[in-house]
DNA sequence: ATTCTTGCAAACCCTTTGCAAGCTA
DNA sequence: TAGCTTGCAAAGGGTTTGCAAGAAT
């Protein structure tokens, strides 16, 4: 059970400007082609896996999409939260739901369970996609 | 947009048995699986085709895991509900979250998004694994 | 010098699809 | 008979992995 230490790459200091970059979500194959467009020749299987190594130390937020396409995206907040994202732009504005942490907690007690987790994204048309569609 | 009539089978007849007499959440390969076990041999796209028409039919309800497997499991309610799920043996409870439907509808309105949807899953470790780990 | 990292190509795995033959209604 | 359904095999699409060469520490 150790992490391996990570190295600094160029090809990693890359992948995370651009990630940085981007706002919103992103698969691994969007950033590896947003890599290429600047010029960085970075290899896709190093986007997986510099990609998965951010994941693991919290450095990044994933989301699964229905299709079974990992997107990756920085997050500005380190701690738990949920997603509101715009079906058609993919804007997302990042949420927090005091609300749905206490009816998870409390659900999973009624029906005696522990160690609770949950995952939560909603989904949605933001206004700006309403009033241009 | 129509739906083509969905015919009777023996196929068709002999998965949605294997589905309603397993109980938790399982992938159509685990199906095709268990199929093959009870002496029925249909093909493993046949399982993957039923298994769509029977989603979108609304009979069984589907469930996307972590590795972009799809699960499919037989629900009591047609209504939009959501689950409690054991991590460690599968168990599964529907849950009723008018409380989290309410607080996604005023999340989506607070920014301004319409036509909203959203996705939860709760996993926990049910009583009994608590007691036998 | 050691050990992590990279890149390529090939492998994986779940899922979907083309097509001819078989059934259902 | 008309047209949905099946099965096989092959293709698809995202992701992972083996391995030898290359870098970082």
């Amino acid at each position: 059970m150790n992490t391996p230490i990570r190295r600094n790459t160029k090809q990693r200091a890359a992948i995370s400007e651009v990630v940085q970059s981007l706002s919103n979500f992103h698969s691994a194959q969007d950033i590896h082609a947003e890599l290429a467009k600047r010029g960085s020749t970075v290899g896709l299987s190093t986007v997986y896996r510099a990609l998965a190594a951010m994941a693991a130390d919290g450095d990044v937020d994933t989301l699964l999409r229905d299709d079974g396409e990992t997107l990756y995206r920085q997050c500005a907040d380190a701690a738990h939260h949920h997603h509101l994202v715009c079906r058609q732009c993919g804007a997302t504005v990042e949420v927090d739901g005091p609300t749905v942490e206490t009816w998870t907690q409390r659900i999973a007690a009624e029906h005696d369970f522990d160690d609770v987790s949950h995952t939560l994204e909603v989904f949605g048309r933001c206004a700006q996609c309403r009033a241009q569609g």
